[in-house]
DNA sequence: AAACTGATTTAGACTACCCTAAATCTGATT
DNA sequence: AATCAGATTTAGGGTAGTCTAAATCAGTTT
């Protein structure tokens, strides 16, 4: 518990907390992918975290990994780290929240206990970071977040956006752009059910958009009654 | 120049600054025991430095090392991460000045440019960090400081405290203690030609401090007069 | 001028990553 | 039940950084 974690073990660990964020195990290619290295690094790094004391991850050879309650605690600490950061970065130094990831992800490996209790105190112990993302208390338990996105609503269906699940600082500054940011409320307009593009109305926006799913399966919303 | 140095090469090339400030060649033993692993690892390293393009270090065997001008400059970017970064996490964040070196140590080799410019921005630009060490300017030029030690004053002479030369956290909270702090003033005395010892008295207290050379060598003064 | 001593370098080994190319496994399809 | 395709692991190699133990060097002393 107290053994110290490398910067990629803690990048690793991010990853696989992401991708297994619905229970199922989380496969090497999705991580490679994700991480941006080699399939064959990822086996290396999981067989690696497989044998820690204690374990961090569950590893089956072929079939996917998954947090150990360690693990899970250690992912956290990580995702915590980096939501405050994203959120200082945004409110006190006047970072737009396309540039804050990037930073983010650098520092979460590096500051204190003592730095990161620093941060959420200046801050207010903030709930959500720019994007809306929930941030895991201190107690390292993640609050509720919305899971539907804005691609499941359908013709006649209001709603707020209360989450942008992204990171690519060019498709947040498109959404910034479009007006698509949290705290936003919107109207279905129409549905193409051939291609999945949803006609939306953003509340006090004079024209309709049309959006496809590049962009509504990473917008989670609120449905409103 | 625009090649990415790794953390450890980077707290290498300040050691070497801060080793050879003097102008001389920095010798593998003291660089050694200031970065706390085994002279065989600094001899390693140091070749590394030496064939990077441009070089970094000029380094002759068994005769010590200087830093090239491209050295000199990463060095200088680094000291001016860590003692702008030890001014924010003092002036903003509420660090007393013996837990900002430790928090900067590690934040100075992950901050972007944009982060540095930032914090110089919200800071007003310094001149000082916290110890009142100067900080490089942006443009990356040393501003000139304070060469004489209090431990070089004799009785009869006034001094105001310019800068402490000190990472260690127990001797700048002794230094607190003792009220020997950037801005004060002080008059000397007495000294003991055996031991070294100083007697000052600080203005605005109302006993002398008997001081040996373990502190009166960190403490850098500018006399009055 | 040889010897000594402490500083320094070399030799050899280890950990943590990463890569490419070549096996091998799994689950689906015939 | 055999085959196939794609996913995954293994094999083998590389860089960066660390260590200990064994040379070796340089400057001083005899
Ligand atoms: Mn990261
Ligand atoms: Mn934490
Ligand atoms: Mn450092
Ligand atoms: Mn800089």
């Amino acid at each position: 518990m107290k053994n110290t974690l490398t910067h990629a073990s803690e990048d690793y660990l991010k990853a696989i907390y992401a991708l297994s964020a619905n229970g199922a195990a989380a496969n090497t290619t999705a991580l490679a992918a994700r991480l941006g290295v080699a399939p064959a690094s990822v086996t290396g790094m999981l067989k690696r975290l497989a044998v820690t004391q204690p374990p961090l991850i569950v590893y089956r050879k072929h079939h996917g990994v998954t947090l150990t309650p360690a693990g899970e605690r250690a992912a956290l600490e990580i995702v915590r780290h980096h939501r405050l950061l994203e959120t200082y970065l945004y409110r006190t130094l006047g970072y737009t929240w396309d540039e804050v990831h990037e930073e983010a992800c650098r520092l979460e490996h590096v500051i204190s206990e003592d730095f990161e209790e620093r941060i959420a105190e200046a801050l207010g112990h903030p709930v959500r970071d720019p994007h809306g993302e929930p941030i895991p208390t201190r107690e390292l338990t993640m609050p509720p977040f919305e899971a539907v996105p804005l691609s499941k609503l359908r013709p006649g269906q209001r709603a707020v956006v209360q989450r942008v699940h992204a990171d690519d600082p060019a498709l947040l500054r498109h959404l910034q752009r479009l007006g698509l940011t949290p705290g936003v409320g919107l109207t279905v307009d129409a549905y193409d059910e051939f291609d999945h593009n949803l006609q939306i109305k953003i509340d006090a926006q004079a024209d309709p958009l049309v959006l496809g799913t590049a962009i509504t399966d990473k917008v989670f919303i609120e449905v409103i009654a």
